[in-house]
DNA sequence: TAGTGGTCTAGACCACCCC
DNA sequence: GGGTGGTCTAGACCACTAA
């Protein structure tokens, strides 16, 4: 009876769901599973290492495999291309260009990242919409001492998200999701009432250790990131 | 000179940020790469493997491997144990349950998820705190008819997510986060004002067919969920 | 239909780390 | 020290799909 790694992989997380390995417990060597499912150790081995992966098993050098005590899963979401998020929904997209200006880097912001002091930043407010309704408006500094380039984009068609990641590369990325209390401006942008809760998110991107851009986004009332375990 | 698949997908990375390989760009074949790389071609799969992963790369049989023109990259995260959360940032976490009553499932629940009607749930409302300042409240509903067991659990010292996540497997689970205005109850909670911007989580836990749980979580102001990309 | 990735094998050596 | 997982190999067969 020869099992492939997926069908170890269920099999595995059948026997933690009726309890026949429950929280905590220790499971046999990949040796002896690999007796018992048929198969070669490296096809048992992929199996424990995506259920590692999705949270579910610890497993440590001599001590072995164990189902984890508190098995909170790993979810994995992607922020997607706001066209592509909003098209997929079957609305129509449209962006505009708010704002666009070259300042010096903003104190609050030379400080939370890595940019020299009195280097320049590219600033732009832009907003998205699905079907003519407002649906995101986003407030971005782009590092032009990392991204020289970007100062020659007049970003009136494409929108900054979508060309940084076509154009240019990043190493890391910071994120970070709150609520915030809009203020008259964001709610005239977004068509909201002033202190309306806003679903927020920032995102900081990095290639090696320079900072390349900064961006916050505000959502429409009413928007909600969802994701399964 | 041998590679691990480790050494293989940084160097990968390296050629994709250096844009010798760019966005929607095809990427030589396996057994070509394992010829560069001097290793085998298994090695090559699994870099390849982690890298579609991550969001890098597609692959497609016969067609090859590509950079994802638009490479947005996947992040992973955890719902972390609440308990476990706070501790980390030193404070010092505190729980206490407000509410507790069995009630038939309300309308707006099962509609939603798939309880049956005249089905019982434990509704149960519970407060998290941080150093003793409101951190999250919990508004929480389990299906007896799924858990029944949870009717004789008081939950006075151990808090509902806690001992679900101990005592009852998933399979899946959605998940979702939103902005909403705290109501006047809920700012009286988290020590806020009415209207305030609230993070809220919500998730639903299924096994297999059966809805097990559902929770609203309110978040007290200034929480942030960060992740890393 | 031919070329690519997807998976599996049987064996090997190594690194880590608990006992 | 010895047992566990972590990784790698050289080869094989298979599944999908673009041409």
């Amino acid at each position: 009876m020869r099992s492939s790694y997926q069908d170890i992989k269920a099999d595995v997380l059948n026997r933690i769901r009726q309890n026949i390995w429950p929280p905590g417990a220790n499971l046999p060597g990949e040796i002896e599973l690999a007796e018992e499912f048929g198969c070669a150790r490296a096809t048992v081995n992929r199996a424990m290492r995506e259920l590692v992966d999705e949270g579910i098993l610890e497993r440590k050098r001599k001590a072995g495999t164990r189902v984890k005590s508190f098995p909170t899963r790993k979810a994995r979401f992607t922020i997607p291309l706001i066209r592509e998020e909003i098209e997929s929904t079957g609305a129509a997209y449209r962006y505009a260009l708010v704002d666009r200006e070259v300042i010096a880097v903003p104190g609050w912001l030379s400080a939370q990242v890595k940019i020299p002091r009195n280097g320049q930043v590219l600033h732009l407010r832009c907003m998205h919409f699905a079907s003519n309704k407002p649906y995101q408006l986003e407030d971005r500094w782009i590092n032009l001492t990392a991204i020289p380039k970007a100062e020659k984009q007049d970003f009136e068609v494409i929108g900054p998200n979508e060309w940084l990641v076509r154009e240019v590369p990043f190493s890391e990325a910071d994120l970070s999701f709150s609520a915030t209390s809009a203020t008259q401006e964001i709610a005239d942008f977004l068509d909201q009432k002033e202190g309306d809760a806003v679903f927020t998110a920032e995102r900081t991107t990095w290639l090696d250790e320079d900072n390349i851009t900064h961006a916050r986004l505000y959502f429409s009332q009413g928007y909600k990131m969802t994701t399964k375990l």
